[in-house]
DNA sequence: TGCAAAATAGAACGATCGTTCTTTTTTAAT
DNA sequence: ATTAAAAAAGAACGATCGTTCTATTTTGCA
């Protein structure tokens, strides 16, 4: 049940048609618990996070924090829970509404960027959390590599779909392209939050650019990018096999 | 004294010349002692790094690790000064032994692979440490910034000989290249220690390889090149002052 | 071989943590 | 208004942490 995957608010509320008494006081507060948690978890990091903090936070107890979750564990998946429904919010889904190619890729990105940007001062969790579980195992670790994993899938397969939309060529398989993105965005969080370069922000956007141009479909220099549906000339080895391409 | 900067192997031993009695012993205990101390905190981090687990592993008591120290800052500020000079060796000097230009470049590239696939497995104190002490102050975040930041300016320097020999084009900022690289390292970690991407080492190499081709002198713009000692226009990070950064 | 200094061990401290148990307060349907 | 369930508080537990203090052992020069 860590799963989250792709988009499924249901759940939040265990819909009050069948029980008889229905308190929805508690589910509110722990909304409100959930939201603290996580805003303290960005800072400090989810192994961090103690229920003290929350607590402490949320003007409760601890023992009354505890009870809505039963162990640390279960705050901490719930934490990334909400940070993942924020993020596919306004990073994924906001990008989804334009159109399939580079248009949304660079929306993504964009998106992305300023999600990125206003972590380098709150922090993110996907960043703190993944060295923070490296070696462990249990289901706070699944929960957040399920979430992250399901997010760069989804950047993939934009990827995919410039590709297929002869607007990126397929010289590099979209796992590089997506790699390459991938790596900009944490090398900003680098060396913007910690090392505090203040010019990070404009390196990963440059370095974006220059991913768009380099693989840009039809061009061997990355001078101009061609925003046609022009069919690509593939120059270049290794055309690779088309993907089922789940739609929208 | 958080300082390490370059390459400075002096004051490990207190020189035994002035005192009258020198007890080698509680050097050799201590350098012991911070070797196992950088095991643990490669796994578990500089900030989970505890007296206890390393008093466990060198089979000593807690006070007795304790006593060499005076504090745990001072015992995760000697860890970081044990990385750095162990990065520095395997990495920085074994490079500059290749000649100047891409060919350095590369090996600094490589070097940095092998360390980073090793760290795979037994995690790195620059990428973990950076998370720990993001927004904190102190010795130990002076002491990890100023490990790595030097790093990277070392990396960069490389990258602009490389510019001054005509291997790499001057149409992009030594600054941009130097961050991609370094982009590609910190993708490289996420992925396969996080994620357990089994590719994320090709990816990186390819992305290196991408980086050198999209920068190669003459391929986009032949920008014939300026051999001579080219000033390096800063425009950046971390505003120290320059020290003796022995020329070559 | 003595002997002072250095190195190490051992026990205990206050603090913080997650968790459990018990008690009190609040909620919402009757 | 009554009342039982839900929500929250409060106190206490065992464990772990860094650190301090006091003994004990080991070291290396005389």
């Amino acid at each position: 049940m860590t799963d989250r995957k792709t988009l499924s608010k249901v759940e939040s509320v265990p819909a009050p048609e069948a029980g008889r008494r229905v308190l929805i006081k508690g589910q509110q507060t722990k909304a409100v618990i959930v939201q603290a948690a996580l805003g303290l978890a960005s800072q400090i990091g989810l192994d961090g996070l103690s229920i003290g903090a929350v607590a402490e936070v949320t003007g409760m107890s601890k023992s009354g924090v505890f009870a809505h979750f039963g162990s640390r564990e279960e705050l901490q998946i719930s934490v990334i829970r909400e940070y993942h429904d924020r993020f596919e919010a306004e990073v994924f889904y906001a990008a989804m509404q334009k159109p399939r190619g580079v248009p949304r890729l660079q929306a993504m990105f964009d998106n992305w960027m300023v999600q990125t940007s206003a972590e380098i001062d709150s922090g993110c969790i996907y960043i703190s959390g993944a060295v923070e579980f490296h070696d462990r195992t249990g289901p706070v670790r699944d929960a957040l590599a399920s979430s992250v994993a399901t997010w760069l899938t989804a950047l993939r397969r934009a990827v995919e779909l410039a590709q297929a939309a002869g607007q990126l060529s397929h010289e590099a398989d979209a796992h590089q392209i997506a790699f390459e993105i991938h790596s900009l965005i944490l090398a900003l969080h680098y060396e913007a939050r910690f090392l505090r370069n203040p010019v990070a922000t404009e390196l990963a956007r440059r370095g974006f650019s220059n991913i768009l141009a380099r693989y840009a479909a039809g061009s061997t220099t990355p001078s101009s990018v061609k925003t046609g549906a022009a069919k690509s000339a593939k120059l270049v080895a290794v055309p690779k096999p088309r993907r089922k391409t789940a739609s929208d």
